[in-house]
DNA sequence: GTTACAAGTTTCTCCTGTAAACATGGAGGA
DNA sequence: TCCTCCATGTTTACAGGAGAAACTTGTAAC
C-alpha cells in the first residue's frame, strides 16, 4: 500500500488521489469514521497537505457529495434505459436503483443528504443535486403525458415519490427495516401502496 | 447557570441531570455537534463524571434515543386523540405530529434513527422504537377494519407509511424540500398521494 | 467509629481539525 | 544558464474530545 521512496515531493494529483480515497473510504466504512487525517495517511501523504486542495473537511465533504449525486444520477438512467413495458415498471426501476445505491454506498448517501453537505453553501453541490432531481420530474412528467400517472400537481408527486425513496432509502441503511415490522420484502411493496396511489386506474 | 459553592460533592441523581441537559443541548443544536464533555460541563460536573453512569459516550445516545421515541409517541396519540371524522384524517394527524416532532427536535429524530443508536445494542430502546411503530400498526389495523384502507397486506402498508414520513421528516430537518422541487406545501401534498393509494375508492 | 463502596475529580494518553512556519522542486524571466 | 518565485508539500504547535487509571470524598452499614 505504500511506495516508501519512488514518490516525488509534489504528488502531481494530490487532489484527485484525496478525493479517490475518500471515497474508497465510505465504501468500506459503512459507519461513517471519516477523518481528514486518515485520508491523508491512506494517501500516504502528511497530515496537513489536503488543506492545500480543501479549505477544510466540509469542503471536501461537499465535493464528495458532489460526485455522489452525480453517480447516483447516472446509476438510476442505466437503470431506466432497459425497454420497459411501462412508465410505472420504469418508475420501480429507478426506485429501486437509487435504493440499491444507498445500500451499496450508505455513508456517501448519507453524507449527500445530510446538512453537513449544506447546498446553499456550493452552487456545484446544488446543482448536482438539482440534475438528479430532474430526472425524476422527466419521469413523473413522461408518466403523465402518456397518461400512466394522474394529472395532479407534478410537485405532489415528485414530493411522495422523493420522500418514499428516501425514506426507503434511509431506513434501509440504517438496518430499521426488520421483518417484524414490515414483512419480508418492504421495499416493493411500499412502492406498489404508493404507486397505486400515483396511477391511473388501470 | 451555574451555582458555584451550594452543589455537594454528590449530585444526587447525576444521572438524570446528565440525560436533562443532553435533550436540552439537542434541542438546542440543530446541527449535531454533541460532545460528553460539553454535557458535562453544562451540567457543572468533571468531563470525566458521565463516566460513572454511562459505560460510554453511546450509551448516553442510546438512552436519548429511548426517550426521543417515548416522546413521539406521546405526541402521537395526543395528536390522534381529538374526534376525527375519518381514519385518514386521523392518519394525516399522526403523520404531521410526527414530521413536526422531527422538525422541533430534528437533532434527536436523526438520533433516534441513526444506526449510531443501534437497537440490537440495546433491548429497551428496541422496545421503545417498537411500541412507537406499535401506533402505526395499530391505526392501519384500525382502518382495515373500518373499511377505510384497502384490505392489502398490512405490513406493506406499514413500510410505506413509515417510508413516506420518515422520508418526509428527513427531507424536512435537513432542508432538503425546496420550493423549486416540490412545492410549497409537500407535506400534506405527498400524504394525499400516498393515502389515495392506501385508502378504498370512495 | 471504622470501613467499604458509589460517585465524584485529576491526570494521562491518543486522537482529531486546523493554523503557521518551513522545505522543495519545477517553470519563467534575467 | 542561473536565479527566483510560488504552488504544493512537511513539520510543528495548539485546542479540544474520548476514554482509562488513579485518587478523593461522602455516606451508609456494620
Amino acid at each position: 500500500m505504500s511506495e516508501p521512496k519512488d514518490r516525488p515531493y509534489h504528488h502531481g494529483d494530490l487532489r484527485r488521489a484525496l478525493i479517490d480515497t475518500a471515497l474508497a473510504m465510505l465504501a468500506v466504512d459503512q459507519n461513517w469514521a471519516f477523518t481528514l487525517r486518515e485520508v491523508a495517511r491512506r494517501t500516504g501523504v502528511s497530515h496537513a497537505a489536503p488543506y492545500k486542495h480543501f479549505r477544510d473537511r466540509e469542503v471536501l465533504l461537499r465535493e464528495l457529495a458532489r460526485i455522489g449525486f452525480v453517480r447516483l444520477e447516472e446509476t438510476m438512467t442505466e437503470a431506466m434505459s432497459p425497454a420497459m413495458p411501462s412508465t410505472r415498471a420504469q418508475f420501480v426501476a429507478a426506485a429501486q436503483a437509487c435504493i440499491g445505491f444507498a445500500c451499496q454506498n450508505p455513508a456517501l448517501y448519507r453524507l449527500m443528504f445530510s446538512s453537513d453537505a449544506d447546498k446553499t453553501m456550493d452552487p456545484q453541490l446544488h446543482e448536482a443535486a438539482m440534475s438528479t432531481f430532474g430526472i425524476l420530474l422527466g419521469l413523473l412528467d413522461k408518466g403523465q403525458r402518456n397518461g400512466s400517472f394522474r394529472p395532479v400537481a407534478v410537485s405532489a408527486l415528485a414530493a411522495a415519490s422523493w420522500a418514499q425513496v428516501h425514506g426507503l432509502a434511509m431506513l434501509e441503511i440504517n438496518k430499521q427495516l426488520l421483518e417484524e415490522k414490515v414483512g419480508s420484502s418492504p421495499v416493493p411493496a411500499a412502492l406498489d401502496v404508493l404507486l397505486d396511489g400515483m396511477c391511473c386506474t388501470d
